[in-house]
DNA sequence: CACGTTCTGTACGTTTGCGTACAGATTGGT
DNA sequence: ACCAATCTGTACGCAAACGTACAGAACGTG
């Protein structure tokens, strides 16, 4: 599902309160601007600072034998980063790294506690999202297995596509590599095979997505799988009896 | 007490209630005996039913491509079945086959989710148990891609004994090769060689752990990550500010 | 105990991806 | 305009795992 873009793309999460309890979320948060590169947090270490990313794109990576890591699970205007505060555990299991410039709200871990416990409506937000998120992450250990590289990258371009809210965005190979657990050749390759199906135009640490139903057919069921469950679970507004909490 | 099992060990989310709740609980709740190759729940179905295994035990499998499936997750006695319902939705992602027959405690989605609104002890347990799934989750989402058939193995085999509470458990090396997401005769090899090392010991559809701490050498980090990880947040029973609800 | 079923062992060619190395291209800074 | 840094393209041998096929071993049931 491609995501148009208003003016000023808000974070899903935070647009189900209403327009009050926003404004009292606003008080106890700051807008910030999350850059390229930037480590929100690393794995092991205490979540200072939980974020909602507007149009910004954070990956999540777990740490694999001590040193390398690779991704997780990608959060967007869909949802946030540091949801293990929700759960009550302060440590990240993860590293937070900020793959896609852009707008978030930053809100620090005690306020953000405060805020789950005073907001039913953010609570009931909160799980969904963490429900759909964990259908992702699922799916990702299912598809590093079953699907060859070729379709895993389309996947990945798409659900970066969706949060990036816009045609072109900044990546390199190497850093997709990592992301993806591969060799930097190895992208090399899946890349020039999409660009000359005239799918995507890339060059230099930026890419273009020229043709997103075709990717849609070059990438694994996993994109739409996931995005099916997530669709389904938030608009899930009215789950019947009565909420979790 | 008259329903506990002599020799089964309880599980460990229910033994964090206390005695009274924990009868209470009990009221709305039924002992079963799960069987090996029960399904419990089938993807995209509603959960009727939750599960606490005490010495069963439970893969949780995500489908791949609408048929295959692979084993995303493990649930013994630190765990339950069907937590999705602690977040509000009822549908489950992931297909429950029962892996290991033993006894568990079973509890209707409707009871469950009142004992969940009434014992703030149940909350927070299964908070952080669902905290240290998530990380199960993703570090099999890296181990995926990052270790080798026998290493991977190797950490299945222990993650099982683990639950199975005992060196022997029944096994065929089909069945395993299904849950990792590789061909029957990958395990051929991969299960000779750990039995020439003297690990272990099989003969169709029975295995028997000989040395578990050469096991643990033979097998991937991921094992012990993980574990650390569930040790820890499983004993932070003091997170220290206040309750996450 | 004989038979069918299920489980395990072995084999062979093929593909995907790995590790590594190096050359060429693009960019930014001074 | 140049240099240094960064990014991308291509190449080569190698290991892991794949798909498939078939034979032998263990079991259990009539």
């Amino acid at each position: 599902m491609h995501i148009a873009p208003p003016t000023a793309a808000a974070n899903s999460l935070l647009q189900t309160l209403s327009p009050e309890d926003n404004q009292r979320l606003l008080a106890h948060s700051q807008p910030v601007n999350l850059t390229y590169g930037d480590i929100l947090c690393e794995p092991g270490k205490a979540v200072q600072h939980v974020y909602f990313p507007h149009n910004g794109i954070i990956s999540l990576l777990t740490p694999v034998d001590g040193h390398a890591s690779m991704e997780v699970g990608l959060v967007g205007r869909e949802g946030m980063a540091g949801i293990g505060l929700f759960l009550g555990i302060r440590t990240s299991p993860v590293r937070m790294l900020v793959q896609g410039s852009g707008a978030a709200t930053r809100m620090n871990a005690a306020a953000f506690r405060q805020a789950v416990k005073r907001h039913p409506a953010l609570q009931r937000a909160l799980s969904h999202y963490l429900y759909a998120f964990m259908a992702q992450v699922a799916q990702t250990a299912a598809c590093n297995r079953h699907h060859l590289l070729g379709k895993r990258h389309a996947r990945w371009l798409l659900m970066t596509h969706d949060r990036a809210q816009s045609n072109d965005f900044h990546l390199t190979q190497e850093f997709l590599a990592h992301m993806l657990g591969v060799r930097r050749v190895g992208i090399t390759g899946a890349a020039r095979l999409l660009q000359e199906e005239k799918l995507i135009r890339y060059r230099r640490g930026h890419i273009t997505i020229l043709d997103r139903p075709g990717l849609e057919l070059a990438s694994c069921r996993c994109y739409r799988d996931v995005n099916t469950i997530r669709d389904y679970t938030l608009g899930a507004e009215m789950d019947p009896p009565q909420p979790a909490f």
